[in-house]
DNA sequence: GCTATTGCGTTAGTGGCACTAACGATGTAA
DNA sequence: TTACATCGTTAGTGCCACTAACGCAATAGC
């Protein structure tokens, strides 16, 4: 990409996917290490900070589809990280839940996090990064 | 994602993985009316700018993998939009050139694009776009 | 001139992500 | 009770970034 027109290297849309391209190997080889992956993150925050939920909640709550969600429900529950219970009072649910290794497992992705992020962001000033940031959550949740 | 966490809305690598898909949506519809995709483009920019090359060139102005390029040079000769000639000086090479329909097709293809960023950054002033696009800049090609 | 290395285009395949369709089972409303 | 909606689940699609390995052609070192 040496030789890439100048017109190309502003595209904004390009940029984008760029960016997310070089986040994504980031946080995936960060969160490998830990045996873990960026939807894996994402449940445990759902569930640590607004509490045990039914996965159709969590989908809710996460952005991730109902139908991804099942593997990733799996792959917490086979390191025990979370529990899958029957719901009493309407038998279609799950109810999900932190196990106290989930929550331990949380703060140890919520450090990895914040390094990677340090990584990943270490071209820009902290000024810029709250800018990036306050701009991508216009674009995102806009209004 | 109503009830999405605070904390999860702000993760910078989240929302540039959000941003992009949004933006991969745009893009990917507004190109597929044109018979077209968004490598599609980058090829013919690459052409049009800096004139013909080897697919290996092409691949180093665009960041598209060697191996990926195949499929959008096959793509783009099928449509009559390239011509893919054998290089007399180099046989392992082949010179690829824009056509007069792929040159026709650039520029319905850079109008279509500044349409899709019209609404893709909707939510944007101007000089938050050209904000964004600076940071995104300053990330993705550092230095 | 021969050989080893490097570069070329190509094929095949991987894994993540976003997304759709359809299913059986269960709940709720008309 | 019949119709409809919701739940978790399975399967599958398409795009994207990336890797591995191939045969062939060119080049560099001896």
């Amino acid at each position: 990409m040496e030789k890439t027109p100048a017109r190309l290297r502003r595209v904004p849309s390009r940029l984008l996917g760029l960016a997310a391209a070089q986040a994504d190997r980031v946080v995936n080889s960060g969160f490998a290490e830990l045996d873990a992956r960026k939807w894996h993150y994402s449940a445990l925050v759902a569930l640590h900070d607004s509490g045990p939920a039914s996965q159709a909640e969590l989908s809710d709550r996460t952005g991730i589809y109902r139908s991804d969600l099942v593997a990733v429900i799996n792959e917490l529950a086979e390191r025990g990280l979370v529990e899958r219970t029957p719901d009493p009072d309407d038998r279609r649910r799950n109810v999900i839940s932190l196990t106290e290794a989930g929550r331990e497992q949380f703060v140890r992705l919520e450090a990895a996090l914040v390094a990677m992020h340090e990584e990943l962001l270490a071209p820009l000033t902290e000024a810029e990064r709250e800018q990036l940031i306050d701009l991508l959550v216009k674009l995102v949740f806009p209004q």
